[in-house]
DNA sequence: ATAAATCTTTACAAAATCTTTACTGTTTTC
DNA sequence: GAAAACAGTAAAGATTTTGTAAAGATTTAT
């Protein structure tokens, strides 16, 4: 059964919802703000999540983006386009804006909860003895969890990614940028450094090859 | 770069897309009918697909259910809710009404090819016994790998992607001087020196032949 | 608000690469 | 045949790139 999260402080669609949902077959769950949200959050993973963007405390557009690893359907009242952009590129799966019809809802709910159980999405990367989860974010190399942060565990994804290639400079840079505006390539060194410090520390092994003058790639020997 | 195929019969929304997209660094295919469309599709394999619902002959809904494996946003007049419930439950990724703001499309695409894996271009050039892959960069002679620098990489590209031909030194030396500015007649003598000697360590052969006064070319004997 | 974590910059040493210079031998031109 | 132009190699100095540390700036968490 899939579980959904409702975060929502008017009771009466929070109710509608919840009735329609329950109706359907889902497991509901409610939160009316966005702390308790995150509570809520920290504490279980549903499989998706019907964000109201007027929340009272924290903004559903604050709540947005401490969501990590579950499809976020934004619904709300708001319509112009700036905002739309915004939520997209913020990481919301979807939206819609009120008022909806039931049916299109369900669709597209249906339509997150498909692509996010689909057997084809590939959620783990694997390299060598290393494996990098891209559900829980969790890095481990044996039985050691390495903690990364958010760029280190970009780039190493985009490495592992493409583990027979070698991954430019700037390419890193570009989709880095995405989570962090200011990276430069000084910056990146000490990512890079940092991020063999931490994989070294368990291993004494050095998994990431410079290429010089191109990028970097996955070590292959 | 990313590959984006506009299925659309309206020249003017069509070129415009077309406009928008390239002027964003997207490579972009154009088909007028739910046919052609079928044909560039069996042919090559976009990145995402943007399809127009009214299609002369096969239609847009009819198109949609073949396109596997590929993004596809729907682009379309029509705005009752069944038929958006049905594309989304058909296998549309998303869908945006006309009109619509390019901001929105945008940003929509961007979220569509975010999420979608990067697919591995295989490109090798092979001459002889010898194999440069464009991937990862590495050039190998049987089962030995050889470490090329930046500059001995591009010329050796530069001559195995012309196998048959007289690779002017002019040209090489254009070429190159986009990764190593100061490349003159004489650093390429000694560039081509130094890849000389490390392909002859492996092989004892000299793969590279010189046209006197005019450049160099693969050896063919 | 304060502390902690993370990111970025600066600076510098080490490594790899690139270019120049100098010299030898070969090919073409006159 | 001699001079000029070209090709090849070695050695050395110049340049670029990488790797790391330390410290300041920013973001995030408490």
């Amino acid at each position: 059964m899939k579980n959904i999260l409702i975060i929502d402080d008017d009771i009466h669609i929070g109710d509608m919802l919840e009735e329609t949902l329950t109706k359907k077959g889902y497991g509901v769950r409610r939160a009316y703000s966005g702390t308790e949200a995150l509570l809520v959050l920290s504490n279980s993973k549903p499989d998706l999540v019907l964000l109201d963007l007027m929340l009272p405390g924290l903004k559903g557009e604050e709540v947005l983006p401490q969501i990590k690893g579950i499809p976020v359907i934004v619904v709300s009242a708001k319509v112009d386009v700036d905002n739309k952009v915004d939520l997209l590129l913020g990481g919301a799966a979807d939206y819609i804006t009120k008022p909806f019809e039931t049916k299109e809802l369900l669709a597209r709910i249906a339509v997150q909860l498909r692509s996010a159980v689909s057997p084809e999405v590939v959620s783990k990367l694997e390299f060598d003895d290393m494996i990098l989860d891209m559900n829980s974010h969790i890095v481990s190399i044996g039985d050691s969890n390495i903690k990364l942060t958010r760029t280190e565990y970009a780039i190493l994804k985009l490495l592992m990614q493409n583990p027979s290639q070698v991954v430019a400079k700037s390419l890193i840079l570009d989709r880095i940028s995405e989570e962090t505006p200011d990276c430069t390539e000084s910056s990146l060194k000490m990512h890079i450094s940092n991020l063999r410090k931490k994989l070294r520390e368990v291993n004494n092994k050095d998994y990431i090859e410079a290429i010089w003058g191109i990028g970097f790639k996955m070590r292959t020997e």
